[in-house]
DNA sequence: TGGCTATCTGAAAGCGCTTTCAAAAACCGC
DNA sequence: GCGGTTTTTGAAAGCGCTTTCAGATAGCCA
C-alpha cells in the first residue's frame, strides 16, 4: 500500500473538522478549540503543530457549531424603514464598520414604514439569534419591546431620543424648529412643511411638530394647507409643493422631510416660474450628496448619520461585552447653509 | 402552596427549548420538531398540544442548533462593491425579496472595490456558514473561487456575463455600444467616456472596450484625452468634465459612467455656458430616481437592478434546493432616451 | 377476536464546537 | 531524587435541535 499524504486521503467533500486537525497536529480537539480561540495556556509547539494542520487543511471552524456552544451567534440585526433611503444606508454601513472591528456580522432588514412589517422582521431576526438589534425611532408595534426583552439581547434605537429606551439620535423637534426659527429670522412669515409620512414615524411627526411650535412661539401659525404629507421621492416632492400652492396664498419657505422631496419641490417651483430663493425659500433634510450641486445649492439639516451608526454599533458591542453604556448619546443635526433660503421679498411676508 | 400556572413558575432569564415544549405538551422533542417544521404523521390532537404549548411559552427555535444539525444556515451572502451605489442597494433588496420568500435571510458586505477586501469579506462571511454568495462582476482574487469551492456552496455573478462562472447580467461592452452607436446615428463623432474607477472592475472596463469597438467600427477613435477615469459621484463628474475640457477639441457628446458622473458633468457644463444637449450630449447608465428630473431630463442606460436581483435570489435558491438551473440569465440593459442628448450642432462634428 | 398493515411516537445518536475537570507532565527548591 | 506546585492536556459532557430506527398504536378485514 502507498504511503500517501493525509490530505490525499481526504475524502472530498467534506470539510474537514475541529477533529482532523486535533488528528494531524496530535492532540485533541480541546486543545485546537485553544489556539483556534487565542486562549493561552498552550505550549509553543503544540501551538504550532495546530496552526499548521488547520492551514493545510484549509481548516474553517463551523459557525453554527461555535454558536451553539458559545451561545453567541456574532452577529447583530438591523430594521430600517427604507434600505434605499441615504440616510439609513450610511448608518448600515457606519455601524457594520464597528461591528467589524468585534468580529460581528450585521444582517440588514427593511420594514418599508410598516410596523407590522417591522415587527416581522425583527422577529425574523431574533429567530436567527442574533447577539443585539438596531432599530430606528421611537414608535415600534406595542409587542415588539416585549419579544426584544424576552430573548434577553441588547437593543439600540436609533435617529431619534426617547424617554424608555437606550438610544443614539437626536431632538427632531428640536432642530426642525431651528430650521424654522432661522426661517423667521430671515423675514419669513408663512411658512410650509412637506414631509415624508408621518403615521408610525416619530421623526417626521416630531419634526413637523417642532415646527408648528418655532412657529406658535412667535404668534404664527402652520396653517394647514400648507402643511403637507406625501410618500417619499423626488415625484412626492413635485407634487407636494403642487398641492401646497392650490390652497390660498402661497408659503414664502418650505422645510421639506428629506433632500428628494426638496429637489422634487425647486423643480415644480422653476416649472411653474417661482424663483429659488427669491420667492421661495427651502430646506431639506439629510444633507444628501446632490444637495451642495442643486440649482441653487439647498440649505439642509444635516444628519450626521456615520456618528449614529458608530455610536449605536459601539453601544451594542459594549452590551454584548457586559461593559457599561450611557443610556442616551445625542449627537445633534446641523443646519447646514447653502443659497436656496434667503429673506422673503419685501412685502411678501 | 400556590398553584401558580406553569409560566409563573418558569425560570426567567432562561428562554423556553424544545424540551420545555415537549414536557408541557406531553410529547417527545422528537415530535415537537416535527409539528413546529411543518413535516406530516403528527396526530392532530398532539399537533395541537405542541402548538398550544409554543405558543404559550413563546418558544423560538434555536438557529445555531438548528444550523448545526440540518447543515442549513439558513442564510445568503452578497458582497458589493459599494454598498452606496442605489443599483447594488437595489440588487440586494431584491434579493433579499426572494430569499425572505424561502425563509433565507440576506448577509450583505462592502467590497469598495478592492479585491483584497472582497476577499476578506467573503471569507468572512463563509466562515459564518453561509450557504450561497452573491458577487457583483467577474474580476475577483485568484483566491476567492478556490475558497468558494472549497466550502462548497452555490455562488452567481452579477451584473456582467461569465464564461466560466455562474451570472445573472447583461453584456456591458454591447449596451455601451448601444449608446455610442445612438449618438454616432445623431451625428456625433468626437464622443468622450467619464468612467469611475476601472481598476478590477470588468463592468467599467467592458463599457469602456464596447465603446471604443463601436466608434473604430465606423472609423472613429476614442482619443485618449476624451477617455476619463474618476473616482464615483457628482464631484468626480465635475471634475472628469473639466479634465476632458483641458484637452483639446471638446467632445460633443459624453457617455458616464454613472448618471451621477453624469449629473456632475452637467453642472460644469452648465457653469461654462456649455449647454446640453445644444452643445453636449450627455448618456449616463443606471436610471437613477433623479434621472427624469434633471434639466434637462438624462438620456441613460437603465439596468435592471430588481430583475438582476430577483433572478440572482432564485438561482441561488434554486442551487441550495438541488434543483437545476440555467448558467447564464442575460437581463439586457436598455437605453432610456431622454432630453440630455440631440444631434450636434450643424458643424460641431 | 386475531392477524397483519399502516401510522405514530419516543429514545437516542448525532451535528462540531467549547469548556470543565481531573489527570499527566513539567518545574522547583531542597 | 523527592514531595509539592504549577502548567498543560485530553476525556467527556454539554449546547438545542433534527432525524433515524425500532417499538407501540391504531386500523382493517376476515
Amino acid at each position: 500500500m502507498l504511503d500517501l499524504p493525509d490530505d490525499i486521503l481526504e475524502p472530498p467533500g467534506r470539510s474537514p473538522v475541529a477533529r482532523d486537525v486535533a488528528h494531524r497536529a496530535g492532540v485533541s480537539t480541546a486543545t485546537v478549540s485553544r489556539v483556534l480561540n487565542g486562549s493561552a495556556g498552550v505550549r509553543a509547539d503544540k501551538r504550532e503543530a495546530v496552526m499548521r494542520a488547520a492551514q493545510d487543511l484549509g481548516f474553517v471552524a463551523n459557525g453554527a457549531a461555535r454558536a451553539l456552544s458559545t451561545r453567541r451567534f456574532m452577529a447583530v440585526g438591523a430594521v430600517v424603514p427604507n434600505i434605499e433611503n441615504e440616510a439609513f444606508v450610511r448608518v448600515l454601513s457606519s455601524v457594520q464598520d464597528r461591528l467589524r472591528q468585534a468580529d460581528y456580522t450585521l444582517i440588514a432588514a427593511n420594514a418599508g414604514y410598516d410596523l407590522e412589517d417591522e415587527l416581522r422582521e425583527a422577529t425574523f431576526l431574533l429567530e436567527r439569534g442574533i447577539d443585539g438589534l438596531m432599530l430606528v425611532g421611537d414608535i415600534h408595534h406595542p409587542d415588539l419591546h416585549a419579544r426584544i426583552a424576552r430573548s434577553g439581547i441588547p437593543m439600540v434605537q436609533t435617529f431619534s431620543l426617547s424617554r424608555e429606551h437606550p438610544c443614539v439620535g437626536f431632538d427632531n423637534a428640536a432642530s426642525a424648529a431651528r430650521a424654522a426659527n432661522y426661517l423667521m429670522d430671515l423675514g419669513h412669515r408663512r411658512i410650509g412643511v412637506i414631509s415624508g409620512l408621518r403615521k408610525d414615524n416619530d421623526r417626521g411627526g416630531a419634526r413637523v411638530t417642532g415646527i408648528a411650535q418655532a412657529l406658535a412661539a412667535r404668534g404664527l401659525r402652520l396653517a394647514p394647507e400648507h402643511d403637507i404629507e406625501i410618500s417619499y421621492g423626488i415625484g412626492g416632492g413635485r407634487d407636494g409643493f403642487r398641492q401646497m400652492l392650490a390652497g390660498g396664498p402661497p408659503p414664502t419657505a418650505i422645510i421639506c422631510g428629506t433632500d428628494q422631496i426638496a429637489f422634487g419641490a425647486m423643480i415644480e417651483a422653476r416649472a411653474r416660474g417661482i424663483s429659488v430663493p427669491g420667492d421661495l425659500s427651502v430646506i431639506g433634510h439629510n444633507d444628501s450628496d446632490f444637495a451642495p450641486f442643486l440649482d441653487p445649492p439647498l440649505t439642509t439639516i444635516r444628519i450626521h448619520s456615520v456618528e449614529i451608526g458608530h455610536a449605536a454599533g459601539d453601544h451594542l458591542i459594549a452590551r454584548i461585552q457586559g461593559r457599561p453604556v450611557v443610556r442616551l448619546t445625542e449627537i445633534d443635526a446641523e443646519l447646514i447653509l447653502r443659497a436656496s433660503t434667503a429673506p422673503p421679498r419685501r412685502g411678501a411676508g
